[in-house]
RNA sequence: GGAGAGAUGGCCGAGUAGGUCGAAGGCGCUCGCCUGCUAAGCGAGUAUACUGGGAAACCGGUAUCGAGGGUUCGAAUCCCUCUCUCUCCGCCA
């Protein structure tokens, strides 16, 4: 959410801002609803700080028949009080709609652009590797390794859902864990293990509601939703909250399962195990002050970047445009790791500083001092990694002629030891 | 799933025959005093949001006692709905 204050003073700038993002933003709504709030809220409350004080008066008089002019006068001004907040709250609720659905301004620094071609590639890290046969898609790997089951995975539940089976199951597992013993042992991030389903409240905190519940995976009679990243359950975890300075910045880290319909990527990547309904992923997540938070998002994007780099995996470093650019954030780099089978590289990981966006939404505050009013603090995010696509690129990248596939160093003490796949 | 109890400020905890209650008291915290250290003691202060005025310091208004409605001139206190927590029984990993 953006700072209705700032909106009000510099309407045009932010409209011009906002307009370079892909999708149409119209303020037009804001100004008249802020203005009439305003005027209706004024004229509520100084009726009802004349009823406060005549009800005050009233509580003096003993004799209540002495009193009933003023009570009289009472029923009609709470009558008056009542009608004015039925009309503010509608104008209210509108509001709140227009602020609700207004993504975030991109940042300064985030390169304008019309498309994601316009992304801006920030470095590279690896060598791609040459083979000297040709090198086969992820997916024929896996089942002829017999680790992938999408067959099974579809008559369990359905397409984009798959069973991983032995070494395949382990490799999972065991990128969890190497994550997430990286980020924790190196990186001075906390594990959190959170709930894999939220309520409403926190899907509207990080952004994903209301606008985008087409995405998601609700509950039957319930309502809660499977979470789509370990973003909303972590970020939400100081939802209404007011942080000391001195624990800023907070880092945690948390494994999760995430969930999403996927609409609107119809035909995109139908095969194999790059874009499924529920995938593996561990997640980082940053509290800062406002003023570290651009500092931090370099951190958190080396620390996803480091897995990869330990993992021996090839990849390359993109700033996203302003037209490629989540709903909530404003400024953002996504980690794409190189993929034989597609001669490109797929991204793997997001890393983005929302700013207050997410803290105003969810009212997330610090206090520098004691005596300081209290600040939205800046919420950030990234992949550390997406652990399924992670499996992909191992399979991909480390596939041999004779069909096997060699595990990197960094993650045989948790494949038990095992070398190599097959 | 059945039965009961409860939700008050950073924390603990008063307050329910409706009326100066934003809310006693305690703890904590901040500033000052005192004590040549420490402990104790004394004084003052210590919520948030929105909103009006002001360059600002700041001053005023409104709201908030789990959430949302209702009754009333007036609600932390009465009524309704919901959420959450705790205890007991059942069930279960």
């Amino acid at each position: 959410m953006l700072d209705v204050k700032y909106l009000r003073e510099n309407l045009e700038e932010a409209e011009t801002r906002l307009s370079t993002r892909n999708e149409a933003v119209n303020l037009s709504g804001f100004k008249q609803c802020d203005t009439r709030r305003r005027e209706i809220l004024q004229e509520s409350e100084t009726l009802k700080a004349l009823r406060n004080k005549v009800s005050a008066e009233i509580s003096r008089i003993k004799d209540k028949s002495q009193a009933q002019d003023q009570m009289a006068e009472m029923r009609e001004v709470s009558q008056r009080i009542k009608a004015l907040d039925d009309v503010l709250r509608d104008v209210e609720d509108e509001l709140q709609s227009i602020m609700l659905t207004t993504p975030n301004i991109p940042h300064a620094t985030t390169p304008v652009g019309r498309s994601e071609a316009d992304n801006v590639e920030i470095r590279k890290w690896g060598e791609i590797p040459a083979y000297s046969f040709e090198p086969k898609p992820h997916w024929e790997i896996g089942e002829n390794l017999d680790i992938l089951d999408f067959e099974r995975g579809a008559k369990l539940t359905g397409a984009r859902f798959t069973l991983c089976k032995g070494a395949g199951a382990r490799l999972e597992r065991a990128l969890i864990n190497f994550m997430l013993d990286l980020h924790t042992g190196q990186h001075n991030y906390l594990e959190m293990l959170p709930p894999f389903m939220v309520n409403r409240e926190s899907m509207t905190g990080t952004g994903q509601l209301p606008k985008f519940e087409e995405d998601l995976f609700g509950l039957n009679g319930l309502d809660y939703f499977l979470i789509p990243t370990a973003e909303v359950p972590v970020t939400n975890i100081h939802r209404g909250e007011i942080l000391k300075s001195s624990e800023l910045p907070l880092r945690y880290t948390a494994y999760t399962p995430c969930f999403r319909k996927e609409a609107g990527s119809y035909g995109k990547d139908t095969r194999g195990y790059i874009r499924q309904h529920q995938f593996n992923k561990v997640e980082l997540v940053k509290f800062t002050r406002p003023e570290e938070s651009y500092r931090e998002l370099e951190l958190l994007l080396n620390d996803a970047e480091k897995v990869l780099q330990l993992l021996e995996l090839p990849y390359r470093v993109i700033e996203l445009c302003t037209a490629d650019l989540g709903f909530s954030a404003a400024k953002t780099y996504d980690i794409e790791v190189w993929l034989p089978s597609q001669n490109t590289y797929r991204e793997i990981s997001s890393c983005s500083n929302f700013e207050d966006f997410q803290a105003r939404r969810a009212a997330i505050r610090f206090r520098e001092n004691d005596k300081a009013k209290p600040e939205f603090v800046h919420t950030l995010n990234g992949s550390g990694l997406a652990v399924g696509r992670t499996v992909v690129a191992i399979l991909e990248n480390f596939q041999q002629a004779d069909g096997t596939v060699r595990i990197p160093a960094a993650l045989r003490p948790y494949m038990g030891g095992m070398e190599k796949i097959g």
